[in-house]
DNA sequence: CTATAAAGTAGACACTGTCTACTTCGCATG
DNA sequence: CATGCGAAGTAGACAGTGTCTACTTTATAG
């Protein structure tokens, strides 16, 4: 029985701090054990591997995207357009432990976790939703895997660099949230109109 | 004197190759040692330390996106545009294991590294530079700041997808080459017009 | 020829992930 | 109530890592 209540959550909890402040890299097991007050072998009885502990909190990650993609569908597409583009970024810069590990194949492969890959989909079926009313309504030029490219490409950019990119630092006068808005702004409407 | 013919150099080889195939995060100076043939302190002799070697692979990287870059400008703004996009993408595409290091500051700090922030520098002007003509020609809504951001993010974004992204597995029929030339087509001209 | 400084080697230390074997303890069953 | 079973946690070991220190080699400058 658990001395420790649910070390399971207190393991990602702590798994996903040390991701934030230090990178995926420094993460150690033995770390997290010592941050939860356990021994260092207690979290392999919660997962099978450090490499288990990243591609749940990929996982994590992935379902918290879609929820807040899903949550910005609404029927108008600027708004639509804008929110997603707000939610997608604000998503990676509220959660950075859990963005960070989302996008590095070398760290978390896809096969052999199912849960990794379907909450994925969903995050990716949410924003080719988007995509498809995008260029559907000529917003933006090319048929739909273009648009999907473009969308992505988009605001993952913009995510990457405010997280981990000299964006913020280099002479950037502007706060994060200021350049999202803009950028929102550019994905609902491309063309350079009044 | 060296018994190895410059090994720095394939100190550096070595590690891109590493970091290419396997992840910055896999990259042991030991192993490092072992591929060159020498022993696992002789890259010490060349590199501080393990993060040196890296900030010396992103600071390669900076250096050749930055003449990548120069050598696509251009009067024509068009082509300009296009060629800067493909040059970008596809020096990510080419050179991975410099491009992987570059944006992670958990690995590789900028401060104390003043060469590594110079070649950025070098790379950030010559973006910059496309992003003012832009905007100056109304092609992008918004000032220079937003325009730098949203054509930052946008080659940023295509091109850590295609790397490390599912946007490869994931059903895309079109091959990477396809999706750039779509994607510099829209930085050229974001406007929906024919 | 020899002194010197750079280049490379060897060994040690603390740290890591993970294997194996042990202990503890709540609870269902007899 | 006893018992024993399975899950949770502990402890020790092993190979691998980055990096410190101390040693050896060697090309060349004087």
């Amino acid at each position: 029985m658990p001395r420790h209540p649910d070390l399971r959550a207190t393991v990602l909890t702590v798994a996903a701090e040390i991701v934030a402040t230090e990178g995926p890299d420094a993460l150690s097991l033995r770390e997290v054990a010592r941050r939860a007050g356990v021994s260092h072998q207690a979290p392999y009885r919660h997962f099978d591997s450090r490499e288990a502990v990243l591609a749940t909190l990929a996982t994590e990650g992935f379902a918290g995207l879609a929820d807040a993609l899903e949550a910005a569908e609404q029927e108008d597409l600027d708004a639509h357009a804008v929110d997603s583009a707000r939610a997608y970024v604000g998503f990676a810069l509220a959660s950075p432990g859990h963005y960070r590990v989302m996008f590095r194949p070398d760290m978390v492969r896809f096969d052999g976790h199912p849960m990794l890959y379907a909450q994925s989909a969903r995050a990716w079926e949410a924003l080719r939703a988007l995509a498809v009313r995008l260029a559907d309504d000529g917003r933006i030029v090319g048929d739909e895997e273009t648009a999907m490219a473009w969308l992505w490409s988009l605001v993952h950019g913009l995510a990457s660099l405010l997280l981990d990119g000299p964006l913020p630092a280099r002479g950037s006068t502007r706060s994060p949230e200021a350049l999202v808005a803009s950028v929102a702004k550019a994905i609902a409407r491309p063309s350079a109109g009044p």
